[in-house]
DNA sequence: GATGAATCACCCTTATGGGGTGACATTTTT
DNA sequence: AAAAATGTCACCCCATAAGGGTGATTCATC
């Protein structure tokens, strides 16, 4: 076996922060190097900490978990964040994976799972509580009754792309008269009158 | 308790098929109404199965997996798709959540995990393979080393939304001539001359 | 004190976008 | 069998948008 799994807890409250400390710390492989009560806090050592993964809350006092995850991954690139929060709105999950965070986790999360979770995501996991899975699962799928045509759909795919309408008639072998045409029907359907309207449209209804 | 999750499997290997029957049939709990070996075989008479989770493969002979979820969810809207192949390309894996599969698990998944996650799935869960799971975070995150700046990024996100140079301007309350200039150096970063091609280069670089 | 970022200005030409209206053949649905 | 939708193309119109070139200013940050 390899060395221990060094792990760093950013985490504001006290109970809890100690909590997790005592938890992780007597599993077997696990190590929790240091704990600190915010970002600020640990900014200035966490350097020295050379952590495995963190654990980080959102929810923290000055810099918030999210704006904190972009500086930890310079800091330490090496090093896999893992989020353990309460929060679970859509934005804040997008954001915080957007940002770098390589798992999520909330805070109802049985003891035993988180310190499964952060061997997984040391081991290039991706761990997610349960109800996190489904919302992000949830972002990929597609409306299944849409207004548009299949055709109409790839169009507007490639409207969204950037593409001219002349480009999407050369890359779909079709005349530009039927692009337009298309384009036309798209517009009625979705009742807009503009490619950002159009895409805007599409993409809150997941047509796209 | 409530009555037991009736199960369907779509899988053509009959090894396998009837080894998943097995397995799942003598967990408490859980029913295996009827077994296919594949969609073609499977759609004349699965509407009388009224399943509550679907197994379904990707490598079918006839209709494969991916083309088999959304008319699968059209006849039964209220069944759960649960994947269960050895396919791990990304594109595999986006496109069956796409067209409306709740889960994604590979063929190497443990068997107490595979029965655990149908319940996972019924329950408002959605279950994937560990490596799966990391490939869907990746897929959120951008890159870190955007050679773009924050107004840049900001900008082309708004010209990937379809946005005209002047709407853009509006939105940012800054001049025309200014979102032009941006946009002049967002293509010299990129090494690009169109909309279409910024926007495809960022989207493979992950920069926006 | 140099570099990058963000702001704005004015030159130029061609391509693009959107509105309107209609036709015709092929699927699909009813 | 009839009706509806889909996919294809045509020609009218005009205002605007896109992209290339070049340069300047202010403000941070390093």
């Amino acid at each position: 076996m390899g060395r221990d799994i060094r792990i760093v807890i950013i985490e504001d409250d006290e109970i809890i922060r100690e909590g997790y400390a005592l938890l992780i710390g007597q599993s077997d492989g696990y190590t929790v190097v240091r704990s600190y009560a915010s970002f600020d806090d640990a900014v200035k050592t966490i350097g020295d900490d050379s952590p495995d993964v963190i654990l980080l809350d959102i929810e923290l006092p000055g810099t918030n978990g999210i704006q904190a995850i972009p500086k930890l991954k310079k800091m330490l690139p090496h090093a896999y964040i893992l989020i353990l929060t309460v929060y679970e709105s859509e934005k804040t999950i997008f954001d915080a994976l957007a940002n770098g965070a390589s798992g999520y986790l909330t805070k109802n999360t049985a003891p035993s799972k988180i310190v499964e979770s952060i061997r997984e995501v040391k081991d290039g996991g991706g761990p997610m509580s349960v109800n996190i899975a489904r919302m992000v699962i949830k972002s990929f799928q597609r409306n299944q009754e849409s207004p548009l045509s299949k055709r109409e759909t790839q169009i507007l795919e490639q409207i969204a792309d950037g593409k001219s309408r002349s480009q999407v008639a050369k890359d779909l072998f079709i005349d530009l008269e039927t692009v337009r045409s298309h384009i036309k029907n798209i517009y009625l359907k979705l009742d807009v009158n503009s490619r950002a309207d159009a895409i805007k449209t599409a993409k809150e209804n997941k047509l796209i």
